[in-house]
DNA sequence: TAACCTATCTTGTATATACAAGATAAACTT
DNA sequence: AAGTTTATCTTGTATATACAAGATAGGTTA
């Protein structure tokens, strides 16, 4: 080993500093700092619980449950009775560029537009209370959009926002789909997650996609973060002969 | 609400049985129990810690570590002040991740089955020889197997693989799963790609989903290469309603 | 009526203490 | 030399206690 478990122990006090906060994400992301700048490196053994305490001055409990949720995020590996050491990194990447329909439309060299079906700005319900993480008095926009491609209908996107964060939502134009732009400048998304699934359209659904109804769909629910504020949640739902996800990873 | 709380409690302490698992562990599991069971319904308010506490006869600590852990696996949702819920029911696969349905069953808790339903060794067509990048010539193997979580079938998979790189691909345990091993040994992937899109089964695919003519379809074509040999092309077809893609990105 | 407290519930975090259990190296025995 | 024990390090879990902070119902006041 390069480096005495004192040196390392050196910087890494230094980086928790005063924040709101709790003292476990900051250790947290103290270690995660050693690791991406590459101070640490993989299969690298980090200090122990008990080093940890006697540097950073906070209690084992803490120390232990912040190396513990960086174990089941995987990124430390534990062994009792050893040590933790830094787990290599893991691939990652997939599906994740598919933000904006208007943009891959574009991509392709072809021609977008969207049509504003409804908007209508209402007091979220429980269950958008606890998806959205605010209180249910607070207001929200619910909005449902049909996006072309050449004029052909290819995705309805149901879209709840927080109109808390994204106050001006309902005076953008939906049909050069500023929407998108102007969610990312009040609220740029830092994380987000999707559910992928293949269901059948209801008869409204039909009519504005313009389809048979037998004919399958691709659902996508989206929610995107803000810094753990969650700030829009979407549905959009897409003809299975019209639309296909691709995703790519490992390699280069 | 047409159950009481302390009702929800007498059935809940029960579960937690004797066995080497940590307390929390089997909180946990009793929890899930509960949820998989349908007794607890999503979004559903569950008994809150103190109840649990009383309840069980454990600290508040380690209900609260059992119950912090299910909000990270997204089965519960809590909010401050408020309570606990049963989060709606995620029966979604990692879409970043190289794709194996057992483990995904099995992490689950649920039991895994596979059905070999034919596997035969042939020459290369034009298409898959294309593909492969082997000559035509060259043997495939080309298998169709079905997987079962709890005797329910949730997937199809059509596979073709490079049988000058997995010879012995025809020898392992279809049953058991142990196909994904061995083609992991003797090539281990470290490229792939997907297409997912919406289908509708045909009537074959219908009898052995057993699932209605009418029900749509998951369907992902993926792709995946050894050091640019592609080893392995698999279509894997599930039914709507019972399975789904899930995918995370940004954040940490 | 409307606004404002307040008691009391909830979850969220931090700490000290304690013991269990895996791993390992040094010391000890045979 | 080979096996065995032991001391001591590590992580893993469980508990009691404490306080912070969000949410809400009910009462009080203007």
């Amino acid at each position: 080993m390069t480096e005495t478990t004192s040196s390392m122990m050196n910087k890494l006090s230094q980086s928790i500093e005063d924040s709101p906060a709790p003292i476990y994400a900051r250790v947290k992301q103290a270690i995660c700092l050693k690791i991406n700048s590459g101070e640490w490196q993989a299969n690298q053994r980090v200090p122990s619980e008990s080093e940890m305490v006697k540097a950073l001055g906070v209690s084992r409990m803490t120390v232990n449950r912040a190396l513990r949720e960086l174990t089941d995020e995987g990124i430390l590996i534990r062994q009792q009775g050893v040590g933790t050491f830094v787990a290599k990194k893991k691939t990652h990447s997939a599906l994740s560029e598919i933000h904006n329909i208007a943009d891959e439309i574009a991509q392709r060299g072809n021609q977008h537009r969207a049509e504003l079906i409804e908007i209508i700005r209402t007091n979220a319900s429980m269950e958008e209370a606890i998806n959205l993480s605010v209180r249910t008095n607070h207001t929200i926009f619910r909005a449902t959009i049909v996006h072309f491609e050449n004029d052909l209908p290819i995705q309805i996107e149901e879209r709840v926002v927080n109109a808390t964060l994204a106050p001006d939502y309902d005076k953008q134009d939906f049909q050069q789909n500023e929407t998108y732009d102007y969610l990312m400048k009040v609220a740029p998304m830092t994380e987000g997650e999707h559910l992928v699934e293949a269901v059948m359209p209801s008869a409204n659904e039909c009519r504005l996609l313009q389809i048979q109804a037998n004919e399958p769909c691709l659902q996508i629910k989206r929610r995107t973060w803000c810094d753990d504020q969650l700030v829009t949640t979407a549905r959009l739902l897409s003809p299975g002969s019209r639309f296909q996800l691709f995703g790519h990873f490992g390699g280069k």
